[in-house]
DNA sequence: ATTGACAAGTGTACGCCGTACACCTAACGT
DNA sequence: ACGTTAGGTGTACGGCGTACACTTGTCAAT
């Protein structure tokens, strides 16, 4: 009995166990999955026990997002600005693949770990490092916004597959009425959709992520790089990116209602 | 009783008014407090009344996007891509500030309503009919993502404002505490943070929201600009945003693993 | 060797959630 | 007058997070 005992809980359980052990069942199982119940079970253990180790499940997710953090290369050294933040956001989006639960919770979160706000102190440091203005790397941590992370809302692409996924398992004749009820409505779409994907099925099976990502990327950073160069790192009243926008003098209020 | 019954039932509550209630109420207590009995009650009626008008949970969620998409100004006539590009996304912005659980629900939608794919499809139109080539619309669409429906996340400035939220309870050697410890642990959030409040409490209350999505999507903005007039309207086999990264040639694989 | 404190795991229970299913009832076309 | 049916009801199930009281195994101090 006591040697069975012995046996069956060799492992005391632990904070680091649980925590591992919750990113690997949301790996494999999907966040919408993750239940304080589901973890304990997969631990061998009653649900309550793992309120001895985390305090809530809170707790336990902001704990997941810093082991995510801590799988983000550090920024590589003696390389400009430019590479070490375009670098570094590879990185980022390669533990975020690797993790698929990583975007909604990263976008769930509103408290910010240590972990966390390390992360973001040490990219405000890259601008900073590469010579930009405290004012011009604010603006720049915003416009980057999740990129930040690896990743963006992929609300297009999905679609741009448009029912693809769900297209694959009707009969031909419905597929072609589909296709032909798609060119009706959405032929923008469509058109899209279609020049995007290489191959000659009625709709192209997505588009290539990781380029998109990086198109964008670097149209920022593109972007920052004229803005930085354009005044060096002086700081004036308020930088304005665009030129040739007409409200953007004042940009706070435009079709919008009062936002105080 | 008949009487009282015609007097405490008098509408017939219908789907129109279930989505309605469900907007309203979301407004109101926010989108987590929203559950279909709370709902049902704020209706006067028994959970399962709701089911009657519609199928499910997801179903709701859906229509009440529909319901936000019905909010954004249609395109302008008469102006430049550019213009209309930005007046649709501020509209859009517009809409869901009025609607703070708009984004939320957004992010976790994965099936698109046909009015979410006409919302797309129009916005597409608006480059397409600028002299977009496909394949740079495609691109460009990817750059905006969540973008085109007037949000980003908003990783950053809610901890730019640091602890802020909480600090203000706190007493006042506590405060300075935790500004010391802030300073010496996030050195460079601080410079930022403390940047771009113009006051001089402690910990500025945040920044502009709408200055900084605006910036950004003027980045962005201007970057399709040179690339749409770099090459008008051809179609090169692929169109490279940046000069300067030397992995630029090679989107595909860089530091993370296939993703095939 | 005994004890007693304490950390770790257990069991039960509560209130919330979405929703399946059987039921009632009032209005309406025939 | 009557069957149909749309719309509202009641009950119930399985899941969730977690509060709270409990056992149990471990080890330091007596």
């Amino acid at each position: 009995m006591t040697q069975q005992a012995e046996r069956t809980r060799r492992i005391p359980l632990s904070r680091d166990r649980v925590l591992a052990a919750a990113v690997v069942l949301a790996d494999q199982v999907g966040i919408e999955a993750l239940s304080m119940r589901r973890l304990a079970q997969e631990l061998g253990v009653v649900p309550m026990a793992l309120y001895k180790h985390v305090a809530n499940k809170e707790e336990l997710l902001d704990c997941m997002v810093d082991a995510l953090v801590s799988e983000i290369d550090p920024p590589v050294r003696d390389a400009g600005w430019k590479d070490t933040v375009r670098l570094r956001v590879l990185s980022a989006r390669g533990a975020l693949l690797r993790h698929p639960w990583a975007r909604q919770v990263l976008e769930s979160r509103t408290n910010k770990t240590p972990a966390v706000l390390g992360y973001m102190d040490s990219f405000i440091g890259m601008f900073l490092a590469g010579g930009f203005s405290v004012d011009l790397t604010h603006h720049v941590m915003h416009a980057l916004g999740s990129r930040m992370w690896g990743f963006t809302q992929e609300l297009f692409d999905d679609s741009a597959g448009g029912d693809a996924a769900g297209l694959v398992t009707l009969p031909p004749e419905a597929q072609a009425a589909m296709f032909r009820e798609m060119a009706e409505r959405y032929p923008n779409i469509l058109k899209v959709a279609t020049a995007s994907a290489h191959q000659d099925s009625v709709v192209g099976q997505g588009c290539d992520d990781q380029f998109e990502f990086e198109f964008a990327l670097d149209l920022l950073l593109d972007g920052f790089e004229r803005l930085h160069r354009q005044h060096w790192s002086s700081t004036p009243a308020q930088t304005s990116p665009a030129q040739t926008s007409p409200a953007q003098t004042s940009p706070a209020q435009t079709s919008t209602p009062a936002t105080p």
